[in-house]
DNA sequence: TAGTGTCAACGAAGATCTTCGTAGATCGTC
DNA sequence: GACGATCTACGAAGATCTTCGTTGACACTA
């Protein structure tokens, strides 16, 4: 198994890793609020778990995330996906959208990505590799 | 607070009763395999947090379905929306679309949704501007 | 009526998640 | 060198989730 699923704390503690880049536990905690010694003992968790590295080269370990944003939120999705739409990610964007605000510019953003799953769609680009993985990302 | 968000395998027990209407624990059983205690105990928790209701005429009671499908999934996504995707329902639905598969009646489906969205954005629906929405305000 | 099978109820065990207290090491300062 | 602040490590408690064994009630039947 490659990396476990974060779970809803663990989520809290990436997003800060995300938006601030490498933390000390003492900025993680100044950023979420609540005991110290809880994410340190988190973030202990998460190493082992491999969703975290640290360096201990000064005495105040720094810790970084390993996946990106985008991994976890297309890994989280994937289960979402699995567990209560059937399988079915244009049933779920649906319901994603269906009673939300979204701007002018992600709408844009959401018809670019209709055509161009729609083009994918007559050219052949691989097999049925319907994993619920996080697949080989498309290095731009 | 409404109805709770059903966990794993709770979400397993509603997919049956959604799919095979209202069930016995044992037809549950028969669907989804394990122990039938397990289930029964499950359903007795849910009609305890009021995920299902049940029928107790007959010796083997009758479990239903609380909350649509409809209703559980836009609470997961909602969910999902605010802890992974910083609340924005259009990049949660453009990370669902971007590596998976859809057919090309749910892509017409989704075009569909954004021709509406995009509608009732230009439409204010009615003349008095009745924004009790959560976007922009000045703080009072 | 004794035996077999099905049922709900209950309790408990094991796993995971979250939180926090305490202990011990280290650093800076007086 | 003593003191206080900061850090890691460790353990444990409480909550929730999942699973299952046991018990006692009930029903069918030979």
């Amino acid at each position: 198994m490659p990396l476990p699923k974060p779970t809803p704390s663990e989520l809290d503690i990436l997003r800060v890793l995300w938006r601030h880049g490498p933390a000390t536990v003492r900025a993680v905690h100044e950023q979420l609020g609540g005991g110290y010694t809880t994410y340190l003992k988190l973030l202990q968790i998460m190493a082992e778990k491999g969703l975290v590295t640290r360096t201990e080269a000064d005495r105040a370990h720094i810790y970084r995330a390993v996946p990106s944003e985008h991994e976890v939120q297309t890994s989280l999705l994937g289960d979402l996906m699995q567990r209560a739409f059937g399988g079915s990610a244009a049933q779920l964007a649906l319901r994603a959208l269906e009673s939300r605000r979204s701007s002018r510019e992600e709408i844009a953003q959401l018809r670019a990505m209709l055509d161009r799953v729609e083009r994918e769609m007559e050219a052949p680009a691989g097999g049925l590799d319907t994993t619920a993985d996080q697949s080989k990302e498309k290095k731009a």
